[in-house]
DNA sequence: GTATATTTGTGTCAATATTACACAAACAAA
DNA sequence: TTTGTTTGTGTAATATTGACACAAATATAC
């Protein structure tokens, strides 16, 4: 009944950099064959055989970029008979949140050539790759809102000015200071350690830690975590 | 580099069913052929070459249950490599939420078997479908919470018990009924009618009508419906 | 070493939202 | 006319949110 099918199947990333002080930046590489060739792009390639989507999505972030992540989430599949202009080509993609100093990301010495951009800054995409990032964005905020993902993304030990303005780099906006670190209290997942951190000018910081243990717990506990300051 | 990539690309359909009065249902189809003959799966088939997945999706349900429905969301992407034991196939899931009885539903008569199973009592199903279902049966939950889904559900006029049962039914537990209707009614777009609705005993029912275009502008203006209620 | 700039840390009050809860009204059926 | 069933409604206690300002601790500039 239905003719032999022949579409490919392709994984993209959206690897979302931020490092503490720094602006949020996404990972791209430039394509070096048509189509689209030298456009910037996500990440990403055709799934293997033998291969699962999230394990194809890791080997070619690997391969293209450098970058290695654990954490991945699974954000659409793209699927439109054209989004190709060659073959069909379906694309399920991904997202995740890394810090960019913690990889030497390939550079123009290779192949390929990867580069992280500022979120508000990027270069005409290939393909739908812009739509593919704009959903990404808007569910990385969302997520946020409702699951403290970042964590990993501060030191062990971090001031809570830290976590703020990871909050508000992401969110892109401010946040009431005093709110914000009521609400994260209260959650109880973190914790007050004894340090102090001096860094510049003013007042040391005392540090936290994020005690993961401790959420797990309360995850599991079916406690619901949910911000909505302003 | 990489080998000639042979994988087929499927769609599948969680088809949730409510009726006034009724139990949440699911729609699965018996599956004519092996792997899993005779057992019951969600209905979906391969992509054609030059369709999109959404219109993929659409046409498997017309054509193995006779449902039409306009609204599908994408779900989930399924792609582990051994998901199918014959080929790799990967699943790109949707689903979508009717009124059972609306539809003619393809019978023993034709080549495939489609029938409406309650969702807490389902039989067993074909490749990872159980999965695929229980997700959804959260998202629908969840979705529930945040956005007015189900009110093409009910009748154009409804009483407000239909709306309250709706809810019930697709949480599975019991609400606060005054809290409900003082929490809906306060978002505004559903408005009081003048008609009166008997059904069997009891005090007669003020008709009520959800007001979409007031719903769409309160949406543009980012409103954000949000229930919580107990 | 004094003044200035910078960053951290903290509490209260008003407004709003949530939750728990019970009884009368309107009808059908017995 | 009594009984059973469903609809309709308000209030008070509690919890959450949101707005808002100033002192403490340090580095830096003079």
């Amino acid at each position: 009944m239905a003719l032999q099918q022949d579409i490919k199947v392709a994984v993209d990333a959206v690897i979302f950099g931020y490092e503490s002080k720094g602006n949020l930046s996404v990972l791209l590489i430039k394509r070096g064959i048509e189509p689209f060739k030298d456009a910037w792009a996500m990440p990403g390639g055709l799934v293997l055989e033998r291969e699962s989507l999230e394990a194809a999505v890791k080997r070619e972030l690997k391969e293209e970029t450098g970058v290695r992540i654990d954490y991945l989430e699974q954000l659409y599949t793209f699927g439109k008979p054209n989004r190709d202009p060659r073959n069909r080509v379906i694309s399920v993609s991904y997202f995740g949140l890394v810090r960019p100093n913690h990889f030497k990301i390939k550079g123009d010495t290779d192949a390929v050539d990867a580069k992280w951009f500022p979120v508000n800054d990027l270069p005409k995409l290939a393909f739908d790759h812009k739509k593919i990032f704009q959903m990404a964005a808007q569910r990385l905020k969302g997520k946020l809102m409702y699951q403290p993902i970042g964590f990993d993304l501060l030191s062990p030990e971090f001031p809570f000015s830290d976590l703020e303005h990871l909050y508000t780099t992401i969110l892109g906006r401010d946040i009431d200071r005093r709110n914000f670190r009521k609400k994260i209290k209260s959650f109880g997942f973190v914790e007050e350690t004894d340090k102090l951190h001096q860094e510049g000018s003013g007042r040391p910081a005392k540090l936290f830690k994020f005690n993961k243990q401790k959420y797990d717990t309360l995850v599991d506990d079916g406690f619901h975590f949910d911000i909505k300051f302003v």
